[in-house]
DNA sequence: CCATTCATTACACTTGGTGTAACAGTACAC
DNA sequence: GTGTACTGTTACACCAAGTGTAATGAATGG
């Protein structure tokens, strides 16, 4: 009964599997998302369809497979924060750092579709994407309703995580539009910087004076 | 040159919308989503599978076609609310409303699945649902933008937006578990109204303090 | 060396969804 | 009324995502 630890099956196993999604990225992002069947993907890994299915259960799995590292970072930055740090606190730790993404958000000669332009063009990898964000959501909730000791079926939990959540992506979304609209990496990291402020100001007063008359 | 006004093209062309539609919805209940297919729906119309996707772009859209109406009255609690009335009470009184739902969260022998049941038990659909809230999200951003006057990009509507939806859903989903789990009327809107409490309460005040050491 | 496990494969099949050109009933002008 | 433009519907051919199954062959463990 071999763990899955380093077996040979294992390794070759995982190889498939990165090969595949190397492969399917490589062309999504060469030639959109839409373009390229999941016959040629198979055929460029020289692998069969069914193992691409095998490894990935959808199409847009392909390209979301990295998904797990940010619910990884999320989850983190409730559970593992340092004592004494409010999980507001610790969330607006992370957004700020989220400026550590800039580079990936730029298109280069080798990559002239970013990762976000294959999902901003196409309605069903936008459909996996808030997939991914209502997991993340979820997958918080239940952390928070563990700390906070709440009742199973109390949706505060699942409120505070949704707008952490929600904050996260609206300070991505803006920090992407100012990369894309240019500027030295210290204008874009001091903008982004003031936002996160703002924006979590707002969350720490409430939102009841929302908006300012 | 004839509007969308009453002709007869028009009527009919309704009329067909709505009989498959409902021919649709009352196989899908008795049987499943999966277990329906599109070309079952369009014979039991007597329609042509064609038709069906000219009328509705893909098989989710049958199932939430009505999900413009709650776009609505979510918009409405932000533009139309009564002057004076802080868009957080506003956002309140809509989730107190949320009681009038209750008995169409019941099953019965005509309905022996409630919507729900088909969302809940139901990837494709839940994806739907989440697209569908990311459209209301989105809507309401855009109006809450506006009426605070904010420069284009401006992360705070979003993320106001985000919250106030994320807070209605997981109030939806308390007030249905408290009716799955029974017990009388007025008893269930008690305690419903005692969440929409403190919920508000707490997105009122800011989330600073979760959880309460 | 043998037996078992399991990732991979070929292949046939289902089903959601599209493109197209023809058809049929409505709208409207004369 | 009669002809004509419009447009919702249809039949039909087609594509691609995803599944089920039985067979193959390499890795594994004794």
């Amino acid at each position: 009964m071999p763990m899955s630890a380093g077996g040979l099956r294992e390794l070759k196993k995982n190889r498939t599997r990165q090969l595949i999604a190397d492969t399917a990225n490589a062309l999504f992002r060469a030639r959109g998302f839409d373009e390229v069947t999941v016959d040629e993907i198979a055929a460029a890994a020289q692998v069969s369809k069914k193992t691409v299915f095998n490894h990935f259960p959808t199409k847009e799995d392909l390209v979301f497979y990295r998904a797990e590292d940010r619910e990884a970072m999320s989850l983190a930055a409730v559970t593992e924060r340092p004592a004494g740090l409010s999980i507001l606190d610790s969330f607006r730790a992370l957004c700020l750092a989220q400026t550590r993404f800039v580079p990936g958000m730029r298109r280069d000669l080798v990559h002239p579709r970013s990762f976000f332009d294959l999902v901003s063009g196409n309605p069903s990898l936008q459909r996996k994407m808030h997939e991914v964000n209502e997991r993340i959501t979820r997958v918080l909730a239940d952390a928070l309703a563990a700390e906070a000791g709440a009742e199973p079926g109390d949706p505060l939990p699942r409120i505070v995580a949704s707008t952490l959540v929600g904050a996260q992506r609206a300070l991505y979304r803006r920090l992407r539009q100012r990369v894309r609209e240019g500027g030295p990496d210290e204008e874009i990291e001091r903008a982004h910087r003031a936002d996160v402020e703002r924006v979590f100001d707002l969350l720490g007063r409430g939102l009841g004076g929302y908006p300012p008359a």
